[in-house]
RNA sequence: GCGCCCAUAGUUCAAUGGAUAGAAUGAAAGCUUGCGGAGCUUUUGAUAGAGGUUCGAAUCCUCUUGGGCGCACCA
């Protein structure tokens, strides 16, 4: 990557430069490349000279100019100037981002970046079993996903886990409405019992009653009800799972982890860790770190969240020693979160460290246009339904087969739902509009899954009239979309290394909108044109680049749309 | 009550303390002999308010206003 490469004649160039090594390293921390917004910035930028002038006291601009001196000539720039309040700018020669494009392969960018030889767990979606599959879900999904595959292209090795509960009083309430209501779905049944619980005392001493017994495992006719309820809930969960393209390598359920946590905790409270509550219940105390006290066991001596979590990083740890532990949870559970953490890093602190929590916002619709008759909550798949209903209206008087259209629907009502999803920064919450994530213009997956599929129809012509992609000639001036295709690798490892996959997904828009460009400007399949061919290399390397970043967002392209 | 997060063009979003705050959409005007016009070009328009730190603040600190979330036995 170019932009190593300049950090690497940055790092020689002060080497012997004023000041102590101390202070050199502190600004070689600091400083960056980075590419600028206006392009008559350069192709990089780096705001070195105003860092370290800071820390000599000395004029910026006079020292951008003795660093620039230093590094001299390279034939990598054909020009370096001091601009501004002391940037140091860098003109990238056109040699170099024709190189680049040489290498576009379908590997671009694989493994470059900094997570190679990484091991990873991440844990996401995390739906509870009887439950529905709601809008939170396909969030925390398509982040994770995302993240999952940007880990990977990087060189990660990465375990993708969901954590579900499948006991407790939500699985009591589901069971105990089923009974009530043995024809209605699992969702249905699980939200009358909810009702149920908090309207009726009657019926919420049944619930509770009927907990143990599903705890106790000893009444047949309950037992079957679970079993066949945890395993369509489960079938459910995967036919979801298959649509948005992730396969988890493990299902981590509540029941696996409750006794590890228990003792995880015991082991605390003799340790002082954790103390005991007025009534019994073990309590970790977060007022001491600034944070909140929150119950471990309750005081019927039974572990809770709190604990299970903490057996679930030892769960997992111990089927995978991983570097890094990925969390993937909605935001309302950061405060809960820290606490967990804070306690963790008191009971299990080499895990504690290891452990990365990511929280996302929620997905907002505008009013009353998705709530149902019923009145019900707005579930993932209800969601997708709609959005796939939506794509179908807009390409039905297209001329393509059944089989065709059906496949557009799925990947573009996906796509656009995880474009949606993906392309602002996670952690604040997404207003979805629906009429826009299905729009073929401007911001959403569609329109990029627009410009591959007609970038592709190109390249079917150029094969048809006998074009062969070719760098041997190549013109004296490149544009914007080499230069742009050069980012690629940079963008994937900024995305992976902030947790932050709308960085890509900003990028791939701006890339569409480039080559949309250059589309209108150029024409590409001209067998006359002694271009052409170069102009066709140009856009099979766009092909590869927009299809390797739309796989790391988990949206899939299509050859006709 | 306490704590955490958030507030940027009409709207939806960007911007490691850096250069003239970027896109998309909306609105207005234009482009088509050439590959999918579902495209391209141009114009329009914003940092909630008041202080402070800094050579430099949308970004850091304080207060105000307006939202969201969380605070002992749910997950």
């Amino acid at each position: 990557m170019i932009k190593d490469e300049i950090k690497k004649i940055i790092e020689k160039a002060i080497k012997d430069f004023t000041g102590s090594p101390a202070l050199r390293e502190s600004a070689l921390r600091e400083f960056s490349v980075e590419i600028p917004g206006d392009k008559s910035h350069g192709d990089y930028s780096t705001n070195i000279a105003l860092i370290l002038s800071k820390k000599l006291g000395k004029n910026p601009r006079e020292v951008a100019e003795e660093i620039k001196n230093k590094i001299g000539k390279n034939n990598l720039f054909y020009k370096i100037e001091v601009a501004g309040p002391g940037f140091i700018n860098f003109f990238i020669s056109d040699k170099y981002f024709i190189d680049t494009l040489k290498n576009i392969d379908k590997n671009y960018g694989k493994a470059e970046g900094s997570e190679r030889g990484r091991k990873i767990i991440i844990d996401y979606t995390d739906p509870n079993i009887l439950k529905e599959f709601h809008i939170g879900h396909l969030m925390s999904n398509s982040v994770g996903e995302s993240l999952s595959r940007i880990f990977e292209f990087e060189g990660a090795t990465v375990k993708r886990v969901c954590y579900q509960s499948d006991v407790g009083m939500g699985v009591a309430k589901a069971i105990w409405g089923k009974i009530k209501k043995e024809n209605e779905s699992w969702g249905e049944v699980y939200a009358f019992g909810a009702k149920a619980f908090e309207e009726s005392e009657e019926s919420k001493k049944e619930i509770i009653e009927l907990n143990k017994k599903i705890f106790e495992k000893g009444d047949t006719k309950i037992n079957k009800l679970y079993d066949e309820g945890k395993k369509e809930s489960l079938k459910h969960f995967d036919d979801i799972y298959k649509k948005l393209g992730t396969k988890f390598d493990e299902l981590i359920f509540e029941s696996q982890v409750a006794d590890l946590g228990k003792k995880i905790v015991e082991k605390g409270l003799k340790d002082r860790i954790f103390e005991k509550g007025d009534n019994g219940a073990v309590i970790f105390k977060g007022e001491k770190y600034g944070l909140h006290t929150r119950v471990f066991i309750n005081s019927e001596g039974l572990p809770t969240y709190e604990a299970k979590d903490l057996g679930l990083a030892k769960f997992k740890y111990g089927g995978y020693k991983y570097d890094e532990s990925v969390v993937i949870t909605a935001n309302e559970q950061n405060d809960y979160f820290k606490v967990m953490l804070r306690a963790m890093g008191e009971v299990l602190p080499e895990l504690a460290k290891k452990t990365k929590h990511i929280s996302h916002g929620m997905l907002r619709l505008p009013e009353g246009k998705m709530s149902s008759r019923t009145g019900k909550v707005i579930t993932g798949e209800s969601l997708i339904e709609k959005v796939e209903e939506l794509v179908k209206e807009k390409i039905k008087d297209r001329e393509l087969s059944e089989k065709e259209k059906n496949e557009i629907v799925e990947a573009v009502a996906i796509g656009a739902i995880k474009y949606s999803v993906l392309k602002q920064s996670i952690g604040n919450d997404i207003i979805y509009d629906f009429d826009k994530s299905i729009s073929f213009e401007g911001d959403s997956g569609p329109y990029l899954q627009y410009a591959y599929t007609r970038a592709n129809s190109v390249l079917e012509k150029a094969k048809r009239e006998g074009v062969k992609a070719s760098f041997r000639k190549t013109p004296k001036e490149i544009t914007r979309l080499e230069k742009t295709l050069s980012y690629f690798p940079e963008v994937i490892e900024k995305s992976g290394k902030e947790y932050e996959p709308h960085f890509l997904v900003l990028y791939l828009t701006e890339l569409a909108g480039i080559f949309n460009n250059y589309y209108a400007k150029h024409k590409i399949v001209d067998k006359k044109d002694e271009y052409s061919p170069y102009r066709v290399a140009l856009t099979a390397a766009f092909l590869k680049t927009m299809k390797n970043g739309l796989w790391l967002l988990g949206i899939n392209t299509l050859e006709k749309m």
